[in-house]
DNA sequence: TATATTTAGTTCACATACGAAATAAATTAT
DNA sequence: ATAATTTATTTCGTATGTGAACTAAATATA
């Protein structure tokens, strides 16, 4: 299973990388963003089941690049809105075709009663992976995802 | 997608960091071990779908904890041939229920045929991944996975 | 109000992966 | 046999993610 993953992941960032030099969590930021203009770090991190201090590099390097703006917030003075700037909105827009294509290509081979079992299962994964492993593990999850 | 896999990665990826200590890409290269001992690193990394440069790094870890060796092969100055140790051995071996655990929560919530269909579709894309993106991108392929 | 706790974000040291370039040995071509 | 090419591995610089410890601000409790 992790092989499977690990792979298409790999080759879903290699994609993305070559075609407008995004990585996945950037690509993902931006689709937040999209959606969530102006979210703090944290509901970032939160939705992508990553740690708050991965999310400073990310941000950084996502400023940097001209993808998005850190703003000060005006009601609480330690949090900042991440606001997504033009450049990073044509650049997530050009990856949609080339996304869907992929994600069609790689369901072509199912049929569609098969497509509907696969998205519930990818669905199940992502909503659940967390609590299923921590479940098994039965303690060290809420250390790990707290802040 | 992207989503799902990279949280049901980033989760396996803790939860067997917590259990023993393993990453991902070492319980991959020990069950690799497990089955053609004494492989070389181009193999293995051929294998994992790995760069050879990253297999350097991390055979260099797992041979820093124990897990496993290198040996210079006979036939080839050039190359080594990658032993795993014992205490890699056993290692991989406390793995095994926890992670067979696991995969059965996550699947438990689906009948027979749909497990059928899940596993086909993750076996397709662990097979496929490379070559679908390839496809789409239709270059760079060859150069990013040559060596 | 004063103190304690929680929350938002960063910094730090580290693990992991990558591609390009280097090195050295094996193979192929001439 | 010599030169050109390919192959196996490492090194280097960089990108990415992590948890622990820290700072500062907000919130709760006394």
């Amino acid at each position: 299973m992790q092989k499977a993953h690990s792979s298409l992941f790999r080759a879903a960032d290699r994609f993305l990388g070559e075609e407008v030099g995004l990585s996945t969590s950037q690509h993902a930021v931006l689709l937040i963003l999209m959606q969530h203009d102006g979210a703090p770090i944290s509901a970032i991190a939160g939705e992508l089941k990553m740690g708050k201090s991965s999310l400073t590099g990310l941000i950084d390097r996502m400023e940097k690049k001209g993808l998005v703006s850190r703003r000060q917030s005006a009601d609480d003075a330690r949090s900042f809105e991440i606001h997504i700037r033009d450049h990073g909105r044509h650049l997530v827009r050009s990856t949609l075709p080339g996304t869907k294509r992929i994600n069609r290509s790689i369901l072509e081979p199912f049929s569609a009663q098969e497509q509907e079992v696969i998205a519930r299962f990818l669905n199940h994964v992502a909503s659940n992976a967390d609590e299923i492993v921590a479940t098994q593990t039965s303690r060290k999850h809420k250390e790990n995802h707290p802040q």
